[in-house]
DNA sequence: CTTACAATGTATGCGGCGTTCACATTAAGG
DNA sequence: CCTTAATGTGAACGCCGCATACATTGTAAG
């Protein structure tokens, strides 16, 4: 009996383990996210977890797929439907923020190959890709929308990872803010660069 | 004794680690890089690898920065001292086809925080650094090489990581590189891109 | 040549982890 | 009420990282 008053069935296991798993990602990193710690963590047996998830890549998955999520709300809270390049640096500012705030779980998102098996993961991973699409191709409606977005897509998480370690110079936010609107800057302000990806 | 014929010294039981775990790597991803799976490969018992390596860590900070060292000399030979933009772009060619050539490599070399304990790892990757550094300013001399060399990298670095994940097209190598000298050109054929940059 | 020593490899053991399987408890529905 | 499926428990297996004590061997001083 795990838990001191606690019922024999949680309720809702399956929320309380991404809680969890959310938890130990950020505070001792990715290394001790393990099933059984998570199951210490939600007050439940160490095999409990598996009534919920397949195995521990399965708990990852959901994880990062979460992440995804939350990505993307973290994305159009910064500028629902960017147009103008200051507009669309801004999204770009918002991006490497989120990873530097989160990076475990930044991590867990990016740092493995996305495991085809969670349907959860790659619906959420899909739906970034076409919000990133989406706005590139909303911004600049003449460019080739797949490259252009590529692209800044590209420059911008390769920001974040750079930043991420330790490789930039990520002192103060304001520096990582200005480092990437610039970079944002280089890309959209030049009219050769446009041409350069057009159909 | 692990060895049908063999000594009780193995001789260089430190480099053949390095050449057991850069197999297993390759062979079955970062996750079957384990310390007791190295020492079975080298044929030796399961302990022997700590006479060489402090944790299972510093092996990886070894492995990790045997990579940066095989990357510059990828780029090395892509070009020796590139100026011109296809020049540049070429050796953006070389490092996203290093990435994707040993996945797994890349993956150790990037995708953990560097670990300062290894002074052979920092070595590597400021080695790496400085050699950005100096390809963009050597090419763009007028503009900031700190600010530019940044942008490129974390454009080029970004492409790599984004095919690592299978979120770009990497259906052939052609489409691969013709994406990557795209992008590159978009941020260097841009006048304003490069006004944008400077000091 | 011997002998002491440092370097290198071995043996054993601990606790943690992922995972499986048999079993216990509970919720839900006929 | 009683069956049945869902959910949680417990014990067990093999792998892992790592620490400790011990065995072997190259080396070099006496």
């Amino acid at each position: 009996m795990p838990q001191a008053g606690g019922t024999y069935h949680h309720g809702d296991l399956r929320a309380a383990c991404l809680r969890a798993a959310r938890e130990l990602l950020e505070e001792d990193g990715s290394a001790a996210l393990s099933l059984r710690a998570v199951a210490r963590r939600a007050g439940v047996s160490p095999t409990a977890p598996y009534r919920h998830y397949a195995d521990r890549d399965a708990l990852v998955s959901a994880v990062a797929a979460q992440g995804y999520r939350e990505l993307a709300e973290y994305l159009a809270a910064a500028h629902p439907s960017p147009t103008t390049p200051d507009e669309l640096a801004a999204v770009a500012v918002a991006y490497v923020r989120f990873a530097l705030d989160r990076p475990a779980l930044f991590r867990v998102m990016f740092a493995e190959p996305c495991d085809p098996n969670s349907e959860e993961r790659v619906a959420a991973t899909a739906a970034i890709s076409e919000y990133v699409r989406g706005v590139v191709g909303g911004a600049f409606p003449g460019a080739d929308a797949e490259k252009l977005s590529t692209t800044v897509w590209a420059l911008v998480h390769g920001l974040a990872f750079l930043h991420l370690d330790g490789k930039l110079d990520a002192s103060t936010p304001d520096v990582v803010a200005d480092q990437v609107r610039g970079a944002v800057h280089a890309l959209f302000t030049a009219p050769a660069a446009l041409s350069q990806v057009r159909a």
